[in-house]
RNA sequence: GGGCGCGUAGCUCAGUUGGUUAGAGCGUUCGCUUCACACGCGAAAGGUCCGGGGUUCGAGUCCCUGCGCGCCCACCA
């Protein structure tokens, strides 16, 4: 059994990674009941695109389905379209190879070209495999030509929908965005502050000479005014009532209304109102109908309707119209504001609210049960606070704009007729028009909104609207893990959409995982520039260090921050396992040990009687703590709670297992030869360790279990599909865990002393020690441990020796007193027992006033108030030993 | 304007239902090239748990409040 001397994650995470994706249970096949979904943050030359911010999603999720996978349970799991890009990447990486080209080389043009050339001449075959693959079926570049499978699920929904009253078309103002030539949804606009002015403008009041000013923050769409407003309840104004106001500019009478739309309070009171460019100015307008004179057009032009202003860019035309407004001796005047203005998500276009025909659905019968759903916990949130940013939302939906004027997307399935302007909404693509029949009818040119489709993905993906298998198998699934920024695009939808059509709830669980964030607490994403390049840092540390570091920063419901000074430490722990390894490796050899795997498989149990006299503590206390491990990784990753799996597999593999039961190892190494106790309860250990750690670093662990496990005909293919190690009650030795810490405290406190006494630690010193019960058996069996780990010469005794040359450390189970040299007793230690002095004093005042309090004595628990008395105790006897000690 | 969350060691953060002298990693200081590992080993220093009240025998943890910070949602001119 070789192994390398330098730990080197690029010579076999790749190699893994095809093994695991060519059998197939890597990636799963979500038309393979037994199989689940999967997918890891891949090593550089497997795939090549990963997006940041889904880093961390990417991890949890294969941790989750890894140790699914080792425990037997027959789960499906959910991933999120952004794992189409990865399947994607995949495929399109395997092409490449196939073809003999790097990624990389080829440049993204070239690269981009070849993807779509691909698509083409394959007919779909990409995309297909993209579902085999798990991937997200919003793959949808040239129109029309969509999935065949998922078009019939959205041409399903939309016109059950439709039929049922809840999808309808009609004029209503939209978020119109100029630079993508489209309508966003409410959703896809991000709203800024920014600094901005209120603009008062007089408008003359016919008849009489009053003017009436209105104040607004968009003086340009005055232009296309069709009324002022002012409240009933304000005096002010009431007598205006009736009258009409002369536009300036324009020179349009317009009427002033009545409205609750004018707030008394704000500005003059009194507000002019734009039907065609203002949400709330829309409505005005509706109830009081009143014309609309739309004056920006879709490019944010000002319409011929501006007169000498037609033609001019929205933002040209507003200085224009402040400076006439001046000249003319209508601007009262300008103040500074605060405003919040939305821009398109996707171009940061300010978005432009125009009057438009378009495609809603109708939210509010949808929302209600995706409400109770989670009201009545049948969709649990971890961390449970989401829910209520969810019912938050759902509480306060609005109808959803789903119409897009984009040249990729699903086609909406209507069809306009010419001959008598009805609409027509078919599943099949319909010959005539089913009102009139008249053959002149002609598609609806819009595309849907990409989450309509998405929305439909728990059960699109699985063959809807047929009946298959699948569908029964797994819908509902148990899991989705998703981040908080799609919660409302995605998951509310999906909830919404499953229940409408399914009848049922999508899945059960939704696990919202954090967001990563740079070194200095921003999101990471691309247009910031931030992003720490996963092929980068994969190539730099490993992959398993990269998912350790992931990992162990990501506590339910925090972002987190992931810097390259924590995958530094990851890699460390790495290196550290397979340095391990290699001393494991290396003593296998010498001492002619064959191939050997532990035969029990399933529990974090010893082949050997540990309770027999002559075992050996440190496999007896190693076993404790192991079980310990198995039991606390195994709750932690149930409860998603990643971070504290991944610091107690780090405690133990590095702190436990290396630090102490490999050094007490080291020490039988010379003694034995062959396979015999100490190298069973070792490997044994050590494999489970290993499993333990799979689903964390699973790159590493199946490199090292392969080479371990090599020449073994009997064991499972991979370290993958073994079992994962499970919580053994009677394995738990409290008796060897007490022990052991008798053992590390005795030789902390002589590393301790001589650091103190500036001893070179190879220097060996004498020294004699006294155990009281029930620690005494820890010295007659441990002392040549003792002696080689602390560097001691070591003369057990039943009493303490008064010896002047010494230094002593006392606890409450064992004096050690080591015979310094001469020269060197000293300051140090008088000065650290002095402090110790300060703080034993401090915690025992505390402790005796406690005790003496009637009130803590009356009221607390017995088992708190022994403990504090025990407590007391040995601070006293400590103390009075160091003082001893010091006065010696 | 409404909602959510955060403030713990120099830095980044853990701390599950209140109960030992509040933990980890990085960084810092000291000592070591020991034959698995300097991506290492051994040791150390470092914290009025943001301030102020309250509940309790007992609060980093629960309640109120003040300050500071972040995020999400919202059509108020």
């Amino acid at each position: 059994m070789e192994i390398e001397k330098v730990y080197e994650p690029q010579r076999f995470e790749p190699r893994w990674a095809q093994w695991w994706i060519d059998r197939g249970f890597y990636i799963a096949n979500p038309r393979n009941p037994g199989r689940v979904f999967s997918l890891v943050i891949p090593p550089p030359n497997v795939t090549g695109i990963l997006h940041m911010g889904h880093m961390l999603e990417h991890t949890e999720i294969d941790v989750t389905v890894r140790w699914h996978r080792m425990r037997g349970d027959n789960t499906l799991w959910l991933p999120g379209t952004d794992h189409a890009g990865i399947a994607t990447q995949m495929v399109v990486e395997r092409k490449l190879a196939e073809e003999g080209l790097d990624r990389r080389t080829l440049g993204r043009e070239e690269f981009e070209k070849r993807v779509w050339a691909w698509k083409e001449e394959s007919g779909g075959t990409i995309k297909r495999q993209m579902i085999r693959l798990g991937a997200s079926c919003d793959w949808s570049r040239e129109r029309f030509t969509l999935d065949e499978g998922l078009s019939r699920a959205v041409r399903e929904v939309f016109v059950r929908l439709y039929e049922k009253g809840l999808i309808y078309r009609g004029e209503y103002m939209v978020n119109w965005c100029p630079g993508c030539h489209t309508a966003v949804s409410d959703l896809e606009v991000v709203h800024e502050e920014t600094n901005g002015h209120l603009w008062h403008i007089a408008y003359p009041v016919n008849g009489t000479d009053r003017r009436i000013v209105v104040a607004t923050t968009r003086p340009e769409t005055m232009l296309g005014d069709t009324a002022v407003a002012i409240n009933a309840k304000d005096a002010r104004y009431l007598e205006l009532h009736g009258k009409t106001v002369r536009l300036p500019l324009m020179d349009r009478d317009i009427p002033i209304i009545l409205d609750d739309m004018a707030d008394p309070l704000f500005g003059s009171g009194a507000v002019k109102v734009t039907p065609a460019h203002d949400p709330n100015d829309f409505e005005a307008g509706r109830r009081h109908n009143l014309p609309m004179i739309q004056v920006i057009d879709g490019n944010a032009k000002m319409t011929a309707a501006t007169g000498p202003f037609a033609g001019l860019d929205r933002f040209e035309a507003r200085k224009r119209v402040v400076k006439a407004l001046e000249e003319q001796g209508y601007l009262v005047k300008v103040e500074p504001y605060r405003l919040s203005i939305g821009q398109c998500q996707r171009c940061k276009t300010v978005v432009e609210p125009l009057v438009s025909k378009q495609w809603f659905v109708k939210t509010k019968p949808l929302a209600e049960p995706a409400i109770r759903v989670v009201e009545d916990g049948r969709i649990q949130f971890i961390p449970e606070s989401w829910s209520k940013t969810y019912f938050e939302w759902m509480y306060n939906i609005r109808d959803w704009c789903i119409s897009r004027q984009l040249w990729w997307g699903h086609r909406i399935p209507a069809w306009h007729c010419e001959t008598c302007n009805q609409v027509t909404v078919s599943r099949e693509n319909p010959t005539a028009c089913q009102h009139c029949g008249s053959s002149k009818i002609l598609q609806d040119p819009d595309v849907l909104d990409t989450w309509f489709s998405s929305g439909l993905w728990p059960f699109s993906t699985l063959g809807w609207p047929d009946q298959t298998q699948d569908l029964a198998t797994f819908y509902p699934t148990s899991l989705l893990i998703t981040g908080f920024d799609i919660l409302f695009f995605w998951v509310a939808r999906m909830v919404m959409l499953g229940i409408e059509c399914m009848g049922e709830l999508p899945f059960r669980q939704v696990y919202i995982h954090g967001l990563v964030r740079d070194a200095d607490k921003q999101k990471m994403s691309k247009t910031r520039g931030n992003v720490i390049d996963p092929l980068v840092v994969t190539e730099k540390y490993g992959t398993d260090a990269v998912r350790m570091s992931l990992l162990l920063g990501a506590a339910p419901g925090t972002d987190i921050v992931l810097t390259e000074d924590r995958m530094e430490s990851a890699r460390s722990f790495a290196n550290k396992i397979w340095n391990a390894s290699r001393l494991i490796f290396l003593n296998i050899e010498k001492s002619q040990v064959g191939p050997w795997l532990p035969t029990e498989l399933n529990c974090c149990t010893p082949e050997t009687d540990l309770n027999s006299l002559t075992a050996p503590l440190e496999d007896r206390w190693i076993f404790s703590r192991l079980n310990r491990c198995a039991d606390s990784v195994n709750r932690a990753i149930e409860q998603y709670r990643y971070h504290e799996a991944a610091q107690t597999l780090w405690h133990f593999v590095w702190h436990e297992f290396c630090d102490w039961y490999l050094e007490l190892k080291k020490l039988r190494f010379e003694e034995n030869s062959g396979i015999n106790l100490h190298w069973r309860n070792l490997l044994t250990v050590y494999e489970m360790a290993l499993r333990l750690l799979h689903p964390v670093m699973p790159f590493l662990t199946e490199e090292l279990w392969q080479r371990l496990a090599a020449g073994i005909a009997e064991r499972p293919e991979s370290i993958s599909i073994a079992s994962y190690p499970q919580y053994n009650l009677d394995v738990t030795d409290l008796k060897a865990e007490y022990e052991m810490t008798i053992l590390q405290e005795i030789v902390t406190a002589a590393r301790e002393m001589k650091a103190d006494l500036k001893v070179d630690k190879k220097q060996i010193l004498d020294a004699s020690l006294v155990l009281r019960e029930p620690a005494r058996i820890v010295g007659e069996v441990q002392k040549q441990a003792i002696e080689r780990l602390a560097g001691l010469k070591l003369t057990l005794r039943t009493e303490p020796v008064a010896d002047q040359s010494g230094v002593v450390r006392s606890g409450p189970e064992f004096d050690l007193i080591v015979q310094a040299p001469a020269a060197q007793s000293g300051d140090a230690q008088t000065g650290r027992l002095m402090k110790q002095n300060e703080d034993l004093e401090k915690v025992i005042a505390n402790s005796r006033r406690q005790l003496e309090d009637e009130k803590f004595v009356g009221r607390a628990p017995a088992h708190i108030i022994n403990a504090v008395r025990q407590k007391l105790a040995d601070y006293e006897s400590q103390l009075r030993k160091n003082k001893d000690s010091l006065g010696a």
